[in-house]
DNA sequence: CGCGGCGATCTGCCATCACAGATTCTTGAC
DNA sequence: GTCAAGAATCTGTGATGGCAGATCGCCGCG
């Protein structure tokens, strides 16, 4: 009953604002591979999906376009970037060079608590694979990673990572879908034990194979069954692949 | 003179966005450290400074928020982050992880004709370092080390490195401006005579060389001469440490 | 002299509308 | 039946206006 609070103050929840709910929207769609590659996206349909204007989508677009999971093409036209091997590669290679380093960055940082809740999300990743569940695989594959590498308050090395997911996510789901989770080896499991016993060498190591396996797997499945196929050489082309 | 053409073609220059300009007006404007870390940006200003309506700007600012390179605080404020040490740590470390590595990817790709600009390129750094002249310094530098590294055209990692410029351009202009260009050692030197003698692990080592040359000249220039110092404690801290 | 409060002015944010290029679908001529 | 021209309908883009929060400064009260 202070004479003060003409209404209600919101402490936490300083209302956000609307391009950064639909950025964050839309990063979950593309991590958790909700969008295919090669399809269309448009202001207009998003907005009035999520209830906006075009504005703060564009806006979102815009972010998302500079973290590389959308291309804006000069055609009127913003797709989801379909995947080249060469390209698929080189994301990998950019995962290799930081995903080892952020793990070990963030060790010291992980307690007790947070290791448990790593078992825990690996168990339910053990669960997806044995039962097929490839939303809830690919959910906690993201979950057990950035439970790591978000140990320590989330830096510009996160921040990269986050990036290379975003451009990763809508392929992985495509490929998961075609090979399924069956053959998948849990990786995970290495570094849970490197980290209970907070040996940094291993858990690099192990976050490496990790990384390395799923290239393996992936890698070798073939890219190509997408969108269109143009000629016979590198299965993949840019159906436009003019500037930008 | 044929039948069709109602307006002349645009072949070339398939008029690029407006928001596209804007975006790459500031991207130069940073990487060259023009802008300085604490200061604030408005939409306003920018889009009357550039004879553009508030839309682009915003657009190429949420771009550049997503890069790192603005900060874009709830409290109504957009300002360009003030650099802390462990910030400062953390850049030079990833660009330590990336760059080496991107100079191997692209040593296949340089030819002669490329190797001579880039000599030509590092005597303009020598002259920079002699004169004193920080903006062709700055400028020289960016020069080198992209020369290297979009000779193989510009994928995923060379986009990592880019936002990793974005974010170390602003702090880099004002330590230069402290500490001086005088006492810079060239090791652009050294990577030339790598990739002359298209040597992969001299070429690597060269590079980690120089970043590691710019941490040592920089972090020991002492951090926290800027804007405002709180306390005595990390002489650095963000006068707003909300979220985002 | 100090300080509290109110107004002018700044800020980012978002909705709306208009424009122009591209695409698609229809329609009409041969 | 075939194909081309044009209209209808998409697309991203940009300018404008206005809302609400934040900030700064001035003015007056104590």
């Amino acid at each position: 009953m202070s004479s003060k609070r003409p209404k209600a103050p919101p402490p936490l929840a300083p209302a956000a604002p609307l391009h950064s709910d639909v950025h964050d929207e839309l990063s979950r769609r593309f991590i958790s591979g909700k969008v295919t590659p090669g399809s269309a996206l448009s202001t207009r349909r998003l907005a009035e999906e999520m209830g906006v204007s075009q504005t703060p989508v564009r806006e979102a677009l815009s972010r998302l376009a500079a973290e590389g999971a959308v291309q804006i093409r000069s055609k009127r036209k913003i797709v989801v970037p379909t995947m080249t091997e060469e390209r698929f590669k080189e994301l990998l290679r950019c995962r290799e060079l930081l995903e080892p380093e952020a793990a070990v960055r963030a060790l010291p940082y992980i307690d007790a608590r947070r290791l448990s809740r790593l078992k825990r999300v690996d168990d339910a990743i053990g669960d997806a694979i044995i039962h097929g569940d490839l939303n809830a695989y690919m959910q906690g594959n993201f979950d057990f990673h950035f439970l790591i590498y978000d140990a320590q308050p989330r830096g510009i090395l996160n921040r990269l990572i986050e990036i290379l997911w975003l451009q990763f996510g809508p392929y992985m789901r495509v490929v998961y879908g075609r090979v399924g989770t069956a053959n998948l080896v849990d990786q995970h499991e290495r570094a849970i034990r490197a980290i209970a016993a907070r040996d940094a060498g291993k858990l690099h190591r192990a976050l490496l194979a990790d990384i390395r396996d799923g290239m393996g797997l992936i890698g070798g499945s073939g890219f190509g069954r997408e969108p269109r196929r143009i000629g016979r050489g590198r299965p993949f082309v840019y159906p436009d692949p003019e500037i930008l």
